[in-house]
DNA sequence: CAGGCTGCCCGCCAAA
DNA sequence: TCTTTGGCGGGCAGCC
């Protein structure tokens, strides 16, 4: 996302009573707190109230001050969050008719939890790949037939219609819209300030038994992940890292599984892509020199995988960076 | 870009 | 008996 030149993207969350807080937070703090002293660019963040005043948390706190609703037609990013209402229940229509609106004219729609629901009533789903709390996914494919759901995954993007899972997803989300917007580096940056891991594939599934990273949990495989992490220029077999985490292989990729949601090889893959994504950002180095600093055995791999990962080609990626800088 | 080769992934099952 | 482990083999993704 381009920001006009001289005013940060502006980011509205459009809350509908009764909001739940951990998601009307969320954006705020990914997005709205000032973080210019590490090198972040800012947003402007706005709370509008799309089922009137007072706005009402799940836990009966009244918000008022919103902004207009009229912010809806000037914001570059909407984000709806989850709310409390049943689940067939629809917003009004002139809100609905806000959002289709946005969405017409290229706004990034953004759905947390159970907002998908508000995406799927102004159709803005239809057609579309989307998710939504896994609680939720079976009434959302019910209410609306059309919409072709992921029901294990963290967050799904289909154009510009990004929609996420349960509550904590929710930061997985933005950071990946802060990486989308302003690259990796920004988006670790960030992940560091709220102490969190930097990055969680949009298609890890749901249901992880584990923290990938834990200081009480699988002590070798965290610390195999971290070494592998800083050594992804060498040869890596799931046999390798198993010999270094002191496991067999099919125990050591049972656990893998079970601790990160993806298989070590895809895993690993994502890590030398998120390297070579830095790397791009940050220097002038070839992409021929990149791949092989990322591990990757020719230019050709890293292409193909950073392709299929990021959506777009090395090169494309490095001119967006070097143009905003 | 086709096709073969290698290694990954995971269901299955027996052993601990 | 119940749980965890780890070896095996088929299907297939990734690589050359």
């Amino acid at each position: 996302m381009t920001a006009i030149a001289g005013r940060p993207p502006l980011v509205a969350v459009l809350a509908f009573s009764p909001v739940t807080m951990f998601e009307l937070s969320v954006p705020f703090e990914v997005f709205g707190t000032d973080r210019i002293d590490m090198g972040v660019p800012s947003y402007d963040v706005r709370l509008v109230a799309g089922s009137g005043e007072p706005l009402v948390t799940r836990f009966g706190f009244q918000l008022t001050h919103t902004a207009p609703m009229s912010t809806l037609r000037r914001a570059d990013t909407i984000i709806v969050p989850g709310w409390g209402l049943p689940r067939d229940t629809r917003p009004d229509e002139h809100v609905l008719d806000e959002l289709r609106r946005a969405h017409r004219r290229g706004a990034r729609i953004v759905s947390f939890c159970s907002g998908a629901f508000v995406l799927a009533a102004a159709g803005l789903l239809d057609g579309r790949c989307a998710t939504t709390h896994w609680m939720y996914t079976d009434d959302l494919a019910r209410l609306y037939p059309d919409v072709e759901m992921h029901g294990s995954v963290l967050y799904v993007q289909d154009g510009n219609v990004w929609t996420s899972a349960g509550t904590a997803a929710a930061i997985d989300l933005c950071l990946h819209l802060v990486r989308a917007d302003h690259g990796a580096e920004v988006a670790n940056i960030v992940a560091r300030r709220m102490v969190i891991p930097p990055h969680r594939e949009g298609g890890q599934a749901q249901y992880v038994e584990s923290p990938m990273v834990t200081s009480c949990g699988d002590e070798s495989l965290a610390a195999t992940l971290t070494w592998a992490t800083a050594h992804l220029d060498e040869d890596h077999t799931v046999e390798s890292l198993a010999r270094r985490a002191r496991q067999s292989p099919r125990t050591f990729a049972r656990r893998f599984r079970a601790a990160t949601g993806t298989t070590p090889l895809q895993w690993l893959l994502g890590q030398r892509v998120i390297h070579a994504q830095r790397m791009l950002e940050t220097t002038d180095v070839s992409v021929e020199q990149i791949a092989g600093s990322c591990g990757f055995s020719t230019a050709s791999a890293l292409r193909e995988h950073f392709l299929r990962r990021t959506g777009v080609s090395p090169q494309a990626y490095r001119q967006t960076f070097r143009q905003s800088a």
